[in-house]
DNA sequence: ACTAGTTTGTCAAGTAGTTAACATTAGCCT
DNA sequence: AGGCTAATGTTAACTACTTGACAAACTAGT
């Protein structure tokens, strides 16, 4: 039971997050929240190539190969070669994706903190550390019994 | 920053368990994990209908709807009219898929409580009943600010 | 009793992901 | 240099969902 209980809160509160950035995002900015990802991700990188940006979003590269179209036609991202390296696309935010991308996230930063701050009772910043430590943990615990 | 943080930090963790739960099912009892969500969330039901079964696996009905062959095909769930309702249809598991939700949940448990207790320095309880604070919370906050 | 509105289940069309297969390119090694 | 191996990006076919439209069946109000 006790397991059972912790997936379906954990499964339910990331649900409630996501679908309310999700909402956020399409009144505000006409984005969803699988592509405002997509623009946070390819900002943070420092060389992107689709492949990375695929195993940092924790799709494949397919998905990615699919969705660069999109970002491409509205002028949000750029997709060439570097001279020398025939293998690899080079990635990057335009000016405009990387205006949309910096202000959809500050926009959303700030919304979050106003639902998460007023009145909390939660120490979100220990939360956090708890969470981590349980994801490593678990982590760990399975490499270790897939080896044995 | 905080928010960003904890809200990834949660995605992933819930990746973790249920990309985990998924592959030990499917190796043990050739089901996905949604499948066994299916199955264990109509054997928790009174008098399950298709219409209620979505709202509680958070999906549409027509989702529901398209599933149902599957699973009547397999033996697992029985789909019939209660006389004198024409409206709804009745879903009840079978014996066999009443086997199998009972022993698919009961190893997912046990394999779960072998991850998770080990060592672990985190009262679970305890971040059960904060994880729950903060959804309520959230979902309080949004209603009020929607009210206004 | 009837009409207006609501709920239910299903279908069609669309979306976003998956895996598998493929050609191409790069790196290695001897 | 040549040849194996691995990695990249694309495509095709599939899956599991979505929304919107719909007919059929219930529920109320008057």
């Amino acid at each position: 039971m006790n397991r059972s209980r912790i997936t379906f809160t954990l499964n339910e509160l990331v649900y409630v997050l996501n679908s309310t950035a999700d909402r956020l995002l399409r009144a505000n900015f006409e984005l969803t929240y699988s592509q405002f990802l997509f623009l946070v991700t390819l900002m943070s990188q420092d060389k992107p190539t689709p492949s990375y940006l695929a195993e940092c979003l924790g799709v494949s590269r397919a998905a990615v190969s699919q969705r660069l179209s999109w970002f491409q036609e509205r002028n949000l991202v750029r997709v060439s070669r570097v001279s020398g390296n025939e293998k690899n696309l080079s990635l990057e935010l335009t000016r405009k994706g990387e205006l949309l991308a910096t202000q959809s996230a500050d926009f959303l930063e700030k919304e979050f903190r106003i639902l998460f701050d007023g009145g909390s009772s939660v120490d979100l910043e220990k939360l956090d550390k708890t969470l981590t430590q349980v994801k490593t943990q678990l982590i760990k615990k399975m490499e270790s019994r897939n080896a044995a």
